[in-house]
DNA sequence: TTTATTTACGAAACCGGTTTCGCTGGAATA
DNA sequence: TATTCCAGCGAAACCGGTTTCGTAAATAAA
């Protein structure tokens, strides 16, 4: 098959290149009788742009990227619709590229977009992350960066995040409230900026109370996350609560009291970060402190495309916090 | 910031461009010291060639799509990891591209791609599409289309899907054996693949006892979703068995039981095709029909590639069925 | 020594749009 | 009538790689 090219829209009107290009895209010198032709003989050949010769001309890709960890969370499942309901209005395409929390895979998507391939990029970074300079590079590049909920501090970049601290402390308080008194954190990455200040919430609420801290480091797979998990409900002096800063720490919290025969919320309480929809049909129904994921999204292409319109150069002044919602279920109550 | 592209390589070299080209690509014409030093200064200038002109030259961008109903669900957030292990192994790109179930818009994604964006395409049809026009005018450009898991009859394409018929009558014969007689059958669309023949399998093993059907067609509004199954569960003569066929109805259910103070199993018993990972904790616990997800993206993969790289032209003879699991759990015991 | 072949590289066309600049004929202005 | 202006269009450069083809020098074969 043959791919229609604007030479041979040219031929078929006898026109040249130039003209059928400026008519396509409604320049004002080409004629409205002219244009209308093009149009026409455009749709009915069903003419479709080569965008690779366009952005190779142009400099631009019209593509942005997503760089996450993985697809499988609905935080960023959720995040992903608020980016593309943004960036679809105004003719951009996304690219989601995954991490899978690795630090060198995210090195290597980084480096790869310094070839021009993306106009700007939209990053969440791995739980490994601890330096920006891959980063730094690409901005170096002048591709605009913006992170979304996991920053990383020290990047000059704009930053839409939740009010991670104060969610932290609210669900701390929260537990407390409920009579805990022995509150375990489950971290990510002690590099991460949700995790951090998370954590600091925690430890604000659980200090004002003079309480004791205990936080746990999780990995990204959930057969270690389960040994730990069990571990510390098992080990003598169990929390009586915990306060978990991501999603998929979840489920080995259920599985591990489980095993152990612990009840929730009697024996021990939990709150999570986390955007499940089926959150109030777990058994029992899990408190969670849930992200403003679509907005988030939202906003967060809302602010790369403010900078790759205008020269809007300086990221100082774009940093948004949304604010997350403690929604209390049974296996806080 | 100068983007250094291989003209510069070719200046600081005393080289000509053709031949910090071939060097790159490891061309027998060009001796080992000169590819030794050519990759030497582009390792150290940071080099990274734009994919534009290669694709635009190449007729090949080395991109594939993948397009999707949403992201949002557990079975297609499995797939695309999958999907991305074959690809990035294969140093091919993955695009992601949601049709959130909406026909003008999967039409509008496949015209796109006829402009060459993507070499090849991974697709699951949205629950609009009744007729592959679109799909077959992509595959009469030489863009070849690999389905997975929701395939679209009639159109000449690779398609790897799961057993779904088998499933179905499966999923339909547990619930019959443990006691229900009225058991409705809770579908997508009268066009989606897997809700037909997940349907034709739960009319076979419905009819082996002489039981009636009761077919209900959802939408993708949970909204309609909630009334339509309220509307089921608070008829007279409601059903005592539910078979759903895809994830998202299965909260829907949940949450109608839950207000009409239905108990799920004892009133109701519910098997749901879904690859949730926290089914296990749901209350009740969810029997699921659970499918190969992660391995339905590799094969599609796989065979979208054997597709790209043989001109393996003819697509019959790779269709592939792997089968599912049903794990029985409360919702049904 | 002459001819054939191989090695290693450069010049230039090419992919398909975009954009600059130049040209022409007719209308407007002086 | 002479000059200016402008609408409308075309030729060609350009983006950055890739590939074909040509060629000079070195080597092998005759």
């Amino acid at each position: 098959m043959k791919q229609i090219n604007i030479k041979a829209l040219a031929q078929e009107l006898n026109l040249s290149v130039s003209t059928i290009s400026k008519a396509l895209r409604d320049s004002y010198e080409i004629s409205d009788e002219t244009k209308h032709r093009v149009l026409e003989l455009a749709a009915k050949l069903n003419y479709t742009p080569n965008p690779y010769a366009s952005s190779l001309r142009g400099k631009k890709s019209r593509n942005i990227a997503i760089v996450i960890p993985e697809v499988a969370d609905s935080f960023f499942s959720q995040a992903i619709n608020g980016i593309e309901s943004v960036a679809k209005g105004k003719g951009y395409h996304v690219l989601i590229c995954l991490t899978h929390e690795n630090y060198e895979h995210e090195q290597a998507i980084l480096k790869e977009f310094q070839s021009g391939r993306v106009d700007g990029v939209l990053m969440s970074v791995s739980s490994e992350t601890a330096s920006g300079g891959h980063i730094q590079e690409l901005i170096a590049k002048e591709v605009p960066v913006v992170f979304f909920d996991r920053a990383l501090n020290g990047v000059a970049a704009a930053r839409i995040v939740t009010d991670d601290f104060q969610s932290g402390y609210n669900a701390t308080a929260h537990l407390i409230e409920q009579g805990c008194r022995n509150i375990a954190f489950l971290g990510v990455s002690s590099q991460l900026s949700i995790s951090n200040d998370r954590m600091a919430g925690y430890r604000k609420a659980m200090e004002e109370k003079g309480l004791p801290f205990r936080e746990v480091y999780c990995s990204s797979s959930p057969e270690d996350n389960h040994t730990l998990v069990t571990d510390l409900l098992r080990q003598h002096g169990r929390p009586d609560g915990i306060l978990a800063s991501v999603e998929k720490l979840a489920t080995s919290v259920y599985q591990a009291c489980a095993e152990l025969q612990l009840s929730m919320p009697a024996d021990v309480k939990l709150v999570c970060f986390s955007n499940l929809g089926i959150a109030a049909m777990l058994y029992p129904s899990l408190t969670t402190v849930t992200q403003p994921a679509f907005e988030m999204g939202k906003a967060a292409a809302a602010t790369l495309l403010k900078l790759l319109e205008k020269k809007h150069t300086d990221p100082s002044g774009l940093d948004m916090v949304i604010p997350s919602e403690l929604i209390r279920r049974g296996s806080s109550l």
